[in-house]
DNA sequence: CTGCCATATTTGGTATGAGAAAAAACAGAT
DNA sequence: ATCTGTTTTTTCTCATACCAAATATGGCAG
């Protein structure tokens, strides 16, 4: 649970080698968000999902209680585990996301979550302008290296994008900014893993990149805002959102 | 767990009537995040800790699952449950912050809600400036009249407060934007109410939130966006922070 | 029809044990 | 003495059984 080792969508929908309690809660999660059940809708109980699936009732407790601290359902004795009204789903869990995106991600989806990065990675560039260090730009300029060396093709490439856009999202120093945009980038990279193929001629991302990190450089947190902004339009577009 | 109902705070931290392994999250979750915890230290074993809590082996076990499924800690069989690094943390999760809020905030901790709340809402009024419809508008104006006539010193007045903001989240139409707002406001709210009384004069809010209520009804997204930014400066400035 | 109460059902919690996995201790060879 | 491979031990993992508490349901009386 919570692993961002591999992709979530190599595994193919199941898969020995886990806890079956992480399996429990995985086959219930993505049947949740994939709308099998619907808010209010209540889950089969302790004694019938056991027996149905030969696992023990612990187990299903203990999925159920993971479901439950991300909100997406709510137990109650005699009356059963009712699923949440959406509003009060966790919907920036990094497992919820991973589970959406695996149920089949609707395009309202998509569409929230890039909103949301437009939101939050030009001002997390502003930050990092106003509060990086030394060493904050010199991993951020060893990245950009990388990344010119290997191109967006190679997985090597692609590894040194990310950790440019983390080594930003470190530099502002506000942790809450970065568990955000953490999931964020999360569901980003799994969406253009996707469109990759689609895409005949992409642009190429470096100057946008050696904009964002000269304006970071230098300390410019309203050029920084901007910059990173044209980034992720240009990036996007090419991604076929917007 | 996940209940909105009543304020954090009132509850004497240490309660009866809730779940066990419920109590047994939340102090483990108070710990954990207070600090008393720190990454890569170990829980106790569930042998020893369900022996020195009088709690079963089982109601420990799916506390540490709710902790785990918070990103708070992680078990391996043999090293034990080992508590992550505060990157892994869900600092997002309504649960976590309140553990956060009760364990006494750092001060960097209130400062990155109020940055986060700086990017965030006014977003969320460009967002509700564009999308808006007739009901959007007469249940915010309704929550301003609501507002106006009781005044911020009356719960009802606060409640209207809280109600106005909500309209516009939820006129946004995106889900994770709400969610995220939600958890954001949460933890202003909790904040503000500390702070009430220590302040003695605060500035007539009116006028502020009538400038944001009128750009969303004229969906005037930029101009939205600023009187938002404006609302909460003041706030903040008021509430003390900044 | 209405209100109350008994009962059945479902989750909540406890106790306990067998089993797997991984770290740590250990033994043997070079 | 050090490295390597094996054994031991610790700790989580899963399972089963049983009782408690809460509550939805239906029956019964008024």
């Amino acid at each position: 649970m919570t692993q961002t080792d591999d992709h979530p969508l190599s595994r193919p929908a199941s898969q020995a080698q886990r806890a079956v309690h992480d399996r429990i809660a995985h086959d219930l999660g993505i049947a949740i968000v994939g709308g099998r059940y619907q808010p209010g809708d209540i889950l089969p109980g302790e004694e019938r999902y056991s027996a149905e699936q030969g696992v023990s009732r612990t187990a299903y407790r203990e999925a159920v209680r993971v479901l439950s601290a991300k909100g997406l359902v709510h137990s109650r004795t005699k009356s059963g585990t009712r699923i949440n009204d959406r509003l009060r789903w966790n919907m920036l869990d990094l497992d919820v996301l991973a589970w959406m995106f695996e149920a089949g991600p609707t395009q309202e989806f998509l569409r929230d979550i890039f909103e949301l990065r437009i939101v939050v990675e030009p001002a997390a560039a502003q930050f990092a302008a106003l509060r990086r260090d030394g060493q904050d730009i010199s991993r951020m300029g060893h990245a950009l290296e990388e990344m010119r060396r290997f191109g967006l093709q190679t997985s090597e490439g692609r590894a040194a994008d990310q950790s440019f856009h983390r080594q930003i999202l470190l530099a502002t120093r506000n942790e809450s900014l970065i568990t955000l945009a953490t999931s964020v980038t999360a569901v980003v990279a799994w969406t253009t893993r996707f469109a990759r193929d689609a895409r005949k001629e992409s642009r190429d991302p470096m100057p946008d990149h050696d904009a964002v990190f000269d304006a970071i450089m230098r300390g410019e947190g309203e050029e920084a805002r901007l910059k990173m902004l044209t980034l992720i339009r240009n990036a996007s577009g090419d991604a076929g959102m917007l």
